[in-house]
Parts: structure tokens; sequence; C-alpha cells
DNA sequence: AAAAAACACGCAAACGTTTGATATTTTTGG
DNA sequence: CCAAAAATATCAAACGTTTGCGTGTTTTTT
């Protein structure tokens, strides 16, 4: 067997001793094509294992088929999750998908941006770095006219498109359950105040209360770093309120672990937590929250691919004639826990 | 601001009264270029934001410097740690990487296949899926010389070039510290027979206790099917053995997990266990093997991808010549956990 | 001062495919 | 049986870039 380069178009059309166009007309079902021929035009290719060049095609109309993904980090379940989602839609929609992951770092974004563009990416996909504070590097693609999709990190900008998850919602479900459940007395150990998810889970938590006729007490929240030293300071001061909470609602599955494994070391059994996330480890743990606040990562994954796949394919928008954005909200929902 | 067609080659050209082929040899470099045009072409191409069309490159020669890699699952950890060390060196030696999930169909898995090809990746990294058990469709990239290269679930066929870990010498050294530590009945709970990776630990273990000159008790041994259920049979028979074990072996974390909490819900705290795969989860138990055997899943991509790119760019190797094989085992080690 | 070397640049082909315009053949209807 | 219509097939251009070869200048060498 010969190191053999693929079959060509060409080859085709000598050996059946008809033109080019014919070959690739007859393989793509043009209907100026005689039956006969067609058949016999196909029965050969399909013997030489004929493929398409796809980098021709693409390269012919500038179309590549790819779409860019950038996302911080695959191992955080939320994006690998979300990945599978992306996927999905794009092969189902005859689309490839090219990674990359930022790692959480600003520099390698920038980079991989680039890269996506020389690349000729049809479109990309971006769940933004936690140390990115500029946005420029995504600029070069709106003048490209290449769309550009954000998800769950979306960059504090106008005119983009975006899907995220709204935190408010399961936040306030998140309360009320626990509200039903007889606590009245609630705490959140949120995260930096410098995070938008933050804000949405201080903004739902306040509407759960007030909507249910409860004074808010704004001393029931704690901020935290989410580290583990934070989470158990925040703890502290959360045992030590005068009005010690009953139930707790922490910024994450991570937080929920260190707290309860806090209270836990102090004897303390009478909490309820309910946590955001719903990582699949929850389901290994000894102490568990009883609800989770789930944001369908998979979800999200599709409907963002879904929306740049509708962007690439819809007739070019004049740039400056009232754009429209795409900003998709995926409703977060709260989980109830299987106990054990 | 139109929306540009990005700026070609030609436009350059055209603008600085030169020929095509002076801009594309200044942009590159090309000693017989003045070096006043060079700048001039230099200074032009980048106010234009100038960006070679990676489309047109790759068509022509052939080459599309995009690896394709196929893996069953990427939320399980092992496979997005793998996957950022392929994507490091795939970036470092200036590749890009195309990824897709099997999802461990076998289906799915040569759909991937074909549509990589399609794609004309210049090289393929695969995990294979559980349920594959045909391995043709891998054939059709031997016939076209594009490499594949095969990391962890590699396929039982010849001819291959792979990259596993070897789990004998990890669980040798588990057996050894565990006797080191003065247990001296040591079980294992292992995984269906059916896996290599069943396999491996029993022979780890086996030539642990014999370079030890302990007598080997194969009763100590006992297969599960890695569920919970399957665990906790296994566990049952393990505890009513009648040497009972001081420690335990896991097939891995899970199986840890699960029978780390069956025999504390016996209220039996004496049991020291190891495990494999050192989940980064592990992190967040209240109870956690003593110790792990790790399996670098980062070091094994960075490897596979490094021995593909290697492929790809060495000189075509006629088919037939006595090829050579990369067939490399990333030896596992063991990690003893800190306490707490 | 003539020949050789060095330098700077242009021409045109090639990569595999699609596609609008055009040419050839067959069929149809009168 | 002929023109017109329908069916079938071909031609050639185009996509953006690289690169071997050729050619015209300048500079250096003897």
């Amino acid at each position: 067997m010969k190191p053999d380069k693929p079959t060509t178009i060409k080859e085709i059309a000598k050996l059946l001793k008809v033109s080019i166009s014919t070959v690739s007309r007859a393989l793509n079902d043009h209907p100026s094509i005689g039956l006969t021929t067609k058949m016999r035009v196909k029965k050969l290719a399909s013997e030489m294992n004929y493929e398409p060049n796809q980098k021709a095609i693409q390269f012919l109309h500038g179309k590549s088929f790819i779409i860019g993904v950038i996302l911080p980090e695959l191992s955080e379940s939320f994006f690998s999750a979300a990945i599978s989602g992306i996927e999905d839609v794009a092969y189902k929609r005859n689309y490839t998908v090219l990674l990359a992951q930022s790692h959480d770092d600003a520099e390698k974004e920038k980079l991989l941006v680039t890269k996506m563009k020389s690349q000729r990416v049809d479109g990309l996909l971006v769940s933004v770095s936690k140390t990115t504070s500029t946005y420029e590097h995504f600029e070069v693609f709106r003048k490209l006219n290449i769309p550009v999709v954000f998800f769950d990190r979306i960059p504090p900008i106008k005119d983009i498109h975006y899907v995220r998850s709204n935190l408010e919602t399961g936040t306030l479900d998140a309360v009320n359950f626990l509200l039903k459940k007889g606590h009245r007395t609630i705490g959140l150990v949120n995260g930096p105040d410098t995070l938008v998810a933050s804000h949405e889970r201080k903004e739902g938590y306040i509407r759960a209360m007030t909507s249910n006729r409860l004074k808010f007490d704004p001393s029931l929240i704690i901020s935290c770093d989410l580290s583990e030293e934070g989470t158990v300071k925040a703890m502290d001061a959360m045992l030590n309120h005068r009005r010690k909470p009953t139930a707790i609602v922490t910024f994450n599955d991570y937080v929920a672990l260190f707290a309860m494994r806090y209270t836990k070391s102090l004897g303390l059994q009478d909490i309820d937590f309910v946590s955001y996330a719903n990582l699949p480890i929850i389901n290994y743990m000894d102490y568990t929250p009883i609800a989770s606040v789930e944001q369908f990562p998979y979800k999200q994954g599709k409907k963002a691919a879904d929306i740049l796949i509708d962007l690439i394919n819809k007739p070019r928008n004049e740039v400056g004639t009232g754009q429209a954005y795409y900003n998709v909200i995926v409703e977060s929902e709260l989980v109830i826990s299987k106990q054990k």
C-alpha cells in the first residue's frame, strides 16, 4: 500500500472520463446531471474512499464550519458540562469545535483569541477568564463580522450577545424552600461583593424575605473569599450572631462543604444548608446540602452554541443598523436532594 | 465601519504597488526582499490588521495544524486534566485542538473519526470508548498516513502508537507502603476481571506480597462492578473473611468512598484505605484514603500530544519498511495524603 | 571596463472545490 | 423532419497563499 494522498475529485473525473465539474455536481446531487452518471460517479467515489477536502471547500467560500470555544477551566464541572452542550449542538448542526482553555489567565485568553482569528473560526463562544479586565481583543471579531457569544462569565460591556443564568430566582426559591420548612433565621454566606453572582444571590435573598413579609436583616449576609479559611471566618461570625441562623445558604458547593465540615467539628448538626451548582461530588459526601440551585450548564452551553450558529447563518447584519443582541437568561432552579 | 472582509495580501500589494509575491516574502522575512520594502509591507500589513488566512495556507500545503482529540468524557477529571496537557503542548507547538467526546458510545466515536478525517486533521489523539469493540474506523488514517496516537484507553491491537500508565508499579508501591506501616493482611477490592487495569492492580499486589516473602492469598482479592452496591457486597465478603484485612486497596476513589462510607456505617474506623486516581474531590472528603496512586493524566496528555506532533513532522514513513511504534508507559506513583 | 556576483522583485503555477455561463446532446411537439 | 425546448455535461474563473524560476538592476571583483 502506497502512502496514499487522499483521493481527489480530479482523479475520479479522469478515471471516468468526465469533467471535474460533472463529478462535483454528481456528488452534490445537482439536478443537471443524469442519473446514470451520478451513479457511476458515486460508486467510484465510495470505492476510492473519497472524502471531500474540507480545507479546499472552507477556503473556497471562506467558511470553516468551526466554532472556537474559549473557557477558563475544563476541570470545573460547570464547564465540562457546558462543553458537552456546545459540542452536541455543534455536531448536530455540522460544525466542529476548536477548544481552548484560558486557565483564568487574561494574557493567555488574548493569545487564544488571536489564534482563533487566524484559524478563521466562523464564530466564537467565550466564558471570560477571572483576570480579564479589558475587552478590546474581542473587538477584532466585531470588525470582521464574526459573531461572538459570551456565556456564564460575561464581560460588563454593552452590545454583546450572551447567555447566562439568573441566580436571583434560584435563590428566591431556595430561601422560600427554607422558609416553608419552618426556618425563620436564614444566613447567607456570600461571595465577594465584586461579583455579579454575589449580587444576584443577595437580591434573591432579599426578595424572598420581603415578599414573605419578613424583615430583612443585612447582618445575616456575610461575604467571604470562598477559601476554606474565609468560609470558617464567615461561619464564626454567623454562629456568633445574636440571631443564630437555623439554615444557611452558601455561595457554592465548596463553601457548603467547608461550612458543614466546620459546624460538624463544632458538634452542631441541626443547621440546614442550601447551596449552588449541584456538583456531582455531593453525591459522594457524607453530609450534603439539603438542596442546591442548579444552573444547567449543559443547557446553557447548548443555548449559547445554538445562538452562535444562528448568528453565523443569519444574513449579514449591517453594522450600525440598530443591531439586535441576544441576551438570554437561563433560569436557575432549586433541586431538592434525595435524602439517603 | 463596513462589514469588512479580512485584509488579503493582494490588497496590500495593490496599495504598495508591488507584486503579491513580494508581499508574501516580505511578511515571511524572505532574504531576497530588501529591508525597506519589508518595512513598508509590514507596516501597512499591521495597520490594515492583516492576518494570514490559515485556510488558504492549510489548503495550499495540505496541512491543517489541527490535531483531533477524541475522548470519552470530559467530566471525568482524568480526561479534563489530560486535555490540558494536550492543549498545552499543542499550543506551544503551534497546533490547535479539535475536540470531541464520544460519551463512551462506539457509534458516536466512529462518526467523530469520520468528521475528523474530513476536517483533515494532521493527527489524531484517541482514548477509545468503553463500548468500542472494533477498530477498523481508525484504519482509514493509517491508509492516509495520518498518525494516530492512543492514550490511556488503548485498543488491544498491534502496531499502534500509545501512551498509557502502568498501574502495576503504583500498586506495588501502595502495598509496600501499607506493609511498611505494619499491615499484614491487606485486601484488594478490584474491578471487573475483563479490564486490563484490574489485571495490573492484581499483578502489582502479588509482586509486592511475594517480594516481601509473604504468602499471597487470592481470596483477599475481591472483584466488584464498581457500583456502590457492588462495593458494599465486596466489602461484606472482605470483612467476613477469616483473616479480616486491616488495610484495603480499592480500585478507584469512588470505590474507596463507598467502602469507607460502609465501614464507617458499621462503626469500623481502624481500616486504612489506599486508592487510585487521586481525584480532587478527596480533598473535600471527611474520610480520605491515606494514600493514592496517581496516574498523571496531565503528563500523559502532554506526552501523547508530543509524540503525535513528532510523528506529524517526521519525514513520511514508508509503510511496510518496518515502522517503529511509540509505546510509552507513564509510571504511576504513590501519593501519600496530607493528613489534616 | 568587463565579467561575475549579489540583490530585489515579478510571473505564474499549484492546491481541490464550487458555480455561473456556455456548449452539446436528446427529447418533444407540430 | 425541423426547430425549439429540455436535459445533460463542460469550461473556466475564483478563493489566498507560497514558491521555483526568470529577469532586470546594482554592486563588487579582477
